[in-house]
DNA sequence: GCAATGAGCGTC
DNA sequence: ACGCTCATTGCT
């Protein structure tokens, strides 16, 4: 028995008497209420067994809630490893792994088991020497595990769904976890149209509960055997699993936000560890990550032969951003274009192509620095950072007081210059710059399914481009993208420049890109010349110079000052470890917090999370009241 | 010397 | 949140 209960030291199974009226339903997997220190309890029923190791009384099952096994033992032991790596409970764990139960979809019927499609042709995997090859060890049910970089244009949901299908095809099932809808949809279609809409099954919180669960069930029951969702969907007990597929895994969509906060790539590299299947983490960039996975020897990477990469990619134009030629054309010079950005984006619509321009933030000029030494213009009366809210004067973003008369308290200069231009003023100058052209904007929720075909710009933030196949694609600010005081700046800022100019025609056809910042940086280097591996190897190699995962293993206890002394004092790790901090964390809500970082090397790392699950132990025993908040692995180090 | 009371801990 | 243990206290 796991009791459904979020204290650490009660993070242990439990044994109960089942009375003879219960003994058929009470299987391994069902949900049962207990009597649990006086009061009744949720709980998962883990496994039956003839004799209790508990020396004192034995309680008995209150009850058993459905005799539906929805716990598979497979998702049991994921949820126990997660929990046991991530410093949490296994009942946290199987709250983020379960959705919640739906009776009357408990009740209907369960559909047929799911049909195995044809083998499909994956004539597309071709164009990568390993591809035929990891397509070849999945259908032979091979627990193969590979690193894709999709070439840019790449119809790459085509690709994960042969992948899939060709998994189905033998008889097993597969698994794709996705960043967001928007990515799962496109899966869910590509996998629709190669083995049928019924092959399919898309997990997703936002469908509503009932549907959810009945989705849910049909996947536990074997009735589905490919599965697409979000991160949530990396637990789903598909049966008889053969592949995870794993795309974008630098999207921190895949770092779940509640406690234990496990990453998708964490639970599925326990899943194919605990249960076997293959596993593909694909996309156009590579993480640090993902470039230990290969060169720790346990993942193979499949990527195309560099003349391949050379004829997909777009040319790619890197721009400084002070030493700019700003366009001639007085409406270009007002949009800030730079002369090469200016012409690249008239040749791909003069083509009559839709032409791509990336913005980093959304908004309306989120920032203002001085016009002379470009200290960020703050506020006054609350230091607060001042923007351009409406199309009047500056604003401070905290107190809402109007700077109409400002002065730079460093030089003395009157005139502000904005540091990042949104996404709505640039829509506007480029509107201006190119009249008559029709202009879309994408970010935030709203993201434009397609582009008609024909000359268009289209205005986006990181993330949310609309598919289509650009003529040209302007990556504006890019530097304020890499200057984020953020251990994974650059590795992020090539991602989204990837994911932007992946979708703009190859150099032979005239497609370009051009990028506003400085040509000799190690990041932008990497997108002139396509190369994410190379990036994410110098990025692994420098993690490791300054220590930081994943070179090596790290935890952040986030707390009260007095706390995280306290702590840092008396926790049992192991002899190699390295405290850093504690030191005060930027947020603006009440109450003084601080983060203390813990550095182990990578051997050390379970080490790290049972000393983590015991100082959390002792703390719920003794009802400890000030809130501490433990990841492992963070994805922000800030 | 022993019952009455309460803090602390484990929870099957 | 119960209910058990064990220590302290107050009284015979």
């Amino acid at each position: 028995m796991c009791v459904d209960i979020p204290l650490a030291h009660l993070d242990r199974p439990f044994d109960y008497l089942v009375p003879a009226e219960l003994d058929e339903t009470a299987a391994p997997g069902v949900r049962v209420r207990v009597r649990f220190a006086g009061r009744l309890v949720d709980g998962w029923l883990l496994a039956r067994v003839e004799r209790s190791d508990h020396p004192g009384q034995l309680a008995w099952l209150d009850r058993v809630v459905s005799a539906e096994p929805a716990l598979s033992p497979q998702v049991a032991a994921l949820a126990r490893a997660v929990a046991d790596r991530c410093a949490g409970t296994m009942s946290d764990v199987l709250r983020l792994a379960v959705p919640p139960r739906h009776a009357r979809t408990e009740a209907e019927p369960a559909a047929s088991p799911a049909a195995c499609p044809p083998r499909p042709a994956a004539d597309g995997w071709a164009r990568y020497p390993r591809g035929p090859a990891f397509l070849d060890a999945l259908h032979q049910g091979r627990a193969a595990h590979g690193c894709w970089q999709a070439l840019p244009g790449e119809d790459w949901p085509a690709r994960l769904a042969e992948a899939a299908v060709t998994v189905a095809a033998a008889g097993r099932g597969a698994l794709l976890v996705l960043p967001d809808h928007r990515d799962t949809a496109l899966v869910h279609d590509a996998v629709s149209a190669l083995a049928g809409p019924d092959a399919v099954v898309t997990l997703a919180a936002e469908s509503g509960p009932a549907k959810r669960y009945r989705r849910w069930l049909a996947v536990r029951r074997g009735s589905v055997r490919i599965v697409v969702g979000t991160r949530a969907a990396a637990f789903a007990p598909v049966v008889d699993l053969g592949l995870m597929v794993l795309w974008d895994d630098g999207d921190d969509l895949h770092a779940e936000p509640r406690a234990p906060y496990p990453h998708s790539r964490l639970v599925l590299g326990q899943r194919a560890v605990l249960e076997g299947g293959a596993l593909l983490v694909a996309g156009y960039a590579r993480t640090a990550e993902t470039q230990l996975s290969i060169e720790t020897g346990w993942a193979h990477e499949i990527v195309a032969a560099r003349d391949a990469v050379r004829a997909a990619a777009p040319r790619v134009t890197a721009i400084g951003e002070d030493d700019t030629q700003l366009a001639r054309d007085p409406a270009a010079r007002a949009a800030r274009l730079p002369a090469v950005a200016f012409e690249a984006a008239r040749a791909a619509l003069s083509r009559d192509q839709p032409v791509l321009v990336q913005v980093p933030r959304r908004g309306y000029v989120p920032a203002l620095a001085c016009q002379q030494c470009r200290a960020t213009a703050r506020c006054r009366r609350c230091a607060g950072p001042l923007a351009l809210l409406t199309a009047g004067p500056a604003t401070c973003r905290w107190c809402g007081t109007i700077e109409a008369g400002y002065r730079c308290p460093a030089c003395g200069g009157g005139r502000l210059r904005a540091t990042v231009i949104g996404i709505r003023r640039t829509a506007e100058e480029l509107g201006r710059a190119f009249p008559g052209v029709p202009l879309y904007t994408s970010g935030g929720g709203e993201v434009p399914t397609g582009i008609p075909p024909g000359r268009s710009l289209v205005i986006t933030t990181p993330g949310a481009e609309p598919p289509a196949r650009y003529g040209a694609a302007l990556l504006l600010d890019a530097a304020a993208l890499l200057a984020r005081p953020d251990l994974r700046a650059a590795e992020e800022a090539l991602r989204r420049w990837m994911a932007a100019a992946a979708l703009v025609a190859p150099a032979a056809d005239g497609g370009r890109v051009v990028v506003v910042a400085e040509a000799s940086l190690a990041a932008v280097q990497a997108l002139i010349r396509w190369d994410p591996a190379g990036h994410a190897r110098a990025e692994l190699a420098a993690r490791a110079e300054v220590g930081f995962p994943p070179a090596t293993r790290m935890a952040a206890l986030d707390g009260a000052p007095l706390t995280l002394v306290d702590i840092g004092e008396t926790l049992d790790l192991p002899p190699e470890a390295v405290l850093l901090g504690p030191v005060p964390v930027l947020e603006e809500s009440e109450g003084e917090r601080e983060r203390l970082l813990i550095r182990v090397p990578r051997s050390d790392g379970s080490a790290l999370a049972s000393a983590l699950a015991a100082l959390q132990a002792g703390r719920s025993a003794r009802k400890t009241p000030d809130p501490l908040r433990v990841q492992l692995d963070p994805q922000q180090l800030g």
